[in-house]
Order: structure tokens, then C-alpha cells, then sequence
DNA sequence: CATTTTTAGTTGTAATTGCAACTAAAAATG
DNA sequence: CATTTTTAGTTGCAATTACAACTAAAAATG
């Protein structure tokens, strides 16, 4: 069985890592541009479900919506029914970013699949699907304390 | 075009923390099982090698290296002819890590292939490698200091 | 409907991460 | 073979990341 982890934490990493230097052209800083789309493209949604999204801690998600918040980026508004939660949404300052960080990513991603038919690309985004559904089950499950026997 | 930059970032992400959960249990801290791998299956890489193997900014990984350092599961020996460079081996503790990494991995590897018979998983490794390959330019590209064009 | 459990969010603390800016050795160049 | 460029590694910041431990509201339970 030959290991897929390796390639997808190399992949991952390499494009992570130039999204965070080319976004320090719109005044982005490390990682928040996972956010920043997430917020547009899901306008209220909560903390807890922006985390899951993501696959990150809630507490690292916390700070960094903090942050876009001060930056004048995201903003956060308390529900009218429900007390204990805040929806985010992005300012109009995070809406005009957005494209730039679309546009950054469509290129990445046509860089990333460049030589693939079209067959080829439908055939890897849906494994890639799958391994995702099959991934996040683990992840649940680990993150809320349990421990996997292998 | 499907965007699959999505998905690789949450699988990576998924599995990097459930790693990181795990190895808690032999004494390793975030990211460590990264290069203790690395170096166990190449004995003797330099450290700009092994950040270039990981996507890792070099003073990453030469922090992460010093640290294994200290807590003797790797150790670092001068060249007789290159005054430069520092090799890395791991320790005899290094060593004995190494297997329960390996065994996580592949666990990790099979909950990830679930249901993938055996032409999807060569399929999805072989689009993979070309995906790797085709992102690893730019990552030296852009983190050598050039500037993209989109 | 009182009580237990789950959900949503926060802060304390401690660690990794990585861009700048820097040495110094090695390799390439004219 | 002197000098320029590249390679390999380091330290100073300043930031993200996430595990613990904690509130408080909401939902589920008996």
C-alpha cells in the first residue's frame, strides 16, 4: 500500500507557505486567509463550525478571527435568540480582499493540476474526496479525547 | 476546474494533528515526527536537505533538529572534509521511535484509503506524485525571494 | 422542570514556525 | 588565484498554534 501522506503533507505545506507570502501583499498574515474565505463564503457562520471547516483547534481558530476583527476585516455579531453564540461575517474591507485570495488560489490550483486531462482531474478531486470524508471521521474522534487502536 | 487545494490542506491538516496527539505517548512535540522519520531513512542528510524533503523553512527545521538534539533522539557530527555542513543521525533512542511512527503512518495511510481498491490507490498516488512534483517548483520558486505572475 | 450533558467561546501558558539579517565555508567565475 | 556568488547554518524577533482549564448558555434527560 503505498503511503499518500507524505505527498499530501509536502503538497499541502508548499502551497501554504506561498499563499502566506503572497497575501502579505493585501496585509494578511500567517494562515488567516483560511479564514478570511471560509467567513465569505459561509457569512455568519459560528466559531466552533469555522474551526471544523478548517481542521483546527477552536482556540487557534478564536484568535485568529480576534484578530481579522481588530484588523477591521472580519466582524462578529450576537444573535438575537441565541445568546451564547456570534455569528462572523466579513467587513467590506474582508470582501474586497477576497478576490485577490481566490485568484491566488485558482492559480495555485491550475499549477498544481497542470498536464491533467480533464479526466485526470475529476478522477483526483473525487479520491481526494473520499480519503477527506474517510480522514475527518479520525480526526473527530481524535481531537474530542477518544484513542484509536492500531 | 475542481479546487483541491481544499481538501489536501484539511487532510494534511487532519492528519498532522492526529499525529501530533498521538506521539505525545513517545515523548514527541508537535512536528518532531517529521524529521526523526526523515532521518532515520536517510542517516547522515544536512539540514537545508531535510527542509527541502519537509517544505519546512530551514530555520524551522533547524530548530526543530537542535531540540531533538537536546532530548537525544538525534545528534548532529561534524564532516571530515566539509568544514560546512553538520550530518544527522538518529541516536539509538531516534531509532527505537522510529517503528511506532511508522506503524501510526500506516494506520493512518489505511483509515485514508478506506474502500479504495487497489487501481484507485495507485491512481490516487501516481496523480499525487505528479501534483508534488508540479507544486515543488514553485515552493523554491517563490521561497527563493521570485514573485508569481496571475 | 430541575439537573445533567453538551455546545460555544475565552484566557493562560508554552511551544512551534518563519521572515530578517547575519556569519563563514565552499564553489564558481573571470 | 583573487573575488564574487552560492550554500549551510545560526540567532533575534514576532507571530501563529494548540493543549488545559475554565465560564456560561443551550439542549437533553429523567
Amino acid at each position: 500500500m503505498e503511503d499518500i501522506l507524505r505527498p499530501i503533507g509536502i503538497i499541502a505545506r508548499s502551497l501554504d507557505s506561498i499563499s502566506n507570502i503572497e497575501f502579505k501583499e493585501v496585509d494578511l498574515t500567517r494562515g488567516q486567509y483560511l479564514y478570511l474565505v471560509r467567513v465569505c463564503e459561509n457569512p455568519g457562520i459560528i466559531l466552533e463550525r469555522l474551526a471544523n471547516l478548517i481542521k483546527v483547534d477552536k482556540t487557534t481558530a478564536a484568535r485568529a478571527v480576534q484578530k481579522l476583527e481588530r484588523n477591521g476585516i472580519l466582524e462578529r455579531r450576537e444573535d438575537a435568540v441565541n445568546k451564547k453564540i456570534k455569528k462572523i461575517y466579513p467587513t467590506k474591507k474582508g470582501k474586497e480582499i477576497y478576490p485577490f485570495i481566490k485568484k491566488e488560489n485558482e492559480y495555485s490550483n491550475s499549477v498544481a493540476l497542470k498536464g491533467f486531462n480533464e479526466e485526470e482531474q475529476a478522477q483526483i478531486y473525487d479520491l481526494l474526496m473520499r480519503v477527506q470524508n474517510n480522514v475527518e471521521d479520525d480526526w473527530d474522534y481524535v481531537k474530542s479525547g477518544h484513542k484509536r487502536s492500531y
